[in-house]
DNA sequence: CGGGCGGCCTGGAGGC
DNA sequence: TGCCTCCAGGCCGCCC
């Protein structure tokens, strides 16, 4: 579920409570993650440094710290990244504790274990194979609708597929690539080759614009997202299609469908989707 | 190499 | 009420 606006959303909220600040001692509690943690690892690159900035690449939290190092936190589905009090009682599947040089800790629990956890030297981050294939970033200005219509044109998987494609841009997920292929009117299931040039241009402005609209709401909330001091996001509420299936579509009153594609549920308005 | 699909994982929902 | 099955999906690896 945490998409582009999710990661947004946290890494805002944890810069104001975060930045400057010393981990003093990094502790993997539980090692079972997408990829197993390494504490070693960890401990070398964390303990004892000060965090310089918060930033986000596609779905991946970065912490970067003093002397060239970066610690890496990717959601999956369920994780969490919350500021908490020392003194609060250690929650079920928390994976990884960051000891702050007060009595804060940073703590990160995912319960489905589809996260990620690493640290590695600030500069060799673009060559990491986490982030080596990851194509644009969608709120890049660099970033025009012509490149996507490029990288589209000549595709013949689903139109939503493409928007989902990480290699060519990042951050859009299920909920996301639904809701703009429905704000620019255009069926999920056309083959990516077969939408035109002039309808790439509106579908890259309807991209960046529900995830604005989102990350100016807190994200969306289903079951497990929050942001570093557990507040749930607002956007569910503002979803057109989304998890409506058999709902009336707000636009042109036709009725929502559910579909399946590449094991996943689309949901669109037949009716106004062409 | 594009593209489709299955597996990872657990909590919550729904059916009976 | 309790047990079972199914579903949620980001990412990666596998296979054609």
């Amino acid at each position: 579920m945490p998409e582009l606006p999710e990661v947004e959303v946290l890494r805002r909220s944890l810069e104001g409570l975060v930045l400057g600040r010393r981990i003093v001692r990094a502790r993997a509690l539980s090692p079972a993650l997408r990829e197993p943690l390494r504490q070693g690892e960890l401990r070398k690159l964390v303990d004892g440094r000060r965090i310089i900035a918060l930033r986000r690449r596609s779905k991946y939290l970065l912490l970067d710290l003093e002397r060239d190092a970066t610690l890496v936190v990717h959601l999956g589905m369920s994780g969490r990244l919350t500021l908490d009090h020392r003194a609060n009682p250690r929650l079920l599947h928390e994976h990884v504790v960051l000891d702050l040089d007060d009595d804060e800790q940073l703590r990160f629990r995912d319960p489905r274990r589809f996260g990620l956890v690493f640290a590695l030297p600030t500069q060799g981050l673009a060559s990491d194979r986490h982030f080596v294939r990851l194509g644009a970033e969608p709120l890049d200005a660099a970033f025009q609708a012509d490149d996507l219509w490029r990288s589209g044109r000549r595709r013949r998987t689903s139109i939503k597929a493409l928007l989902m494609d990480a290699g060519v841009m990042v951050g859009v997920g299920n909920i996301y690539a639904s809701e703009a292929l429905h704000l620019a009117g255009i069926d999920p299931r056309r083959q990516a080759a077969r939408v035109s040039r002039m309808r790439y241009g509106r579908l890259l402005g309807v991209v960046r614009e529900v995830l604005e609209r989102a990350i100016a709401s807190g994200g969306t909330t289903l079951n497990d997202f929050a942001d570093a001091v557990g507040e749930p996001g607002y956007f569910s509420v503002s979803l057109a299609v989304y998890d409506r299936e058999g709902e009336t579509c707000l636009r042109c009153g036709g009725v929502v469908r559910r579909i399946v594609q590449g094991n996943r549920s689309t949901y669109f308005c037949p009716r106004c989707q062409r």
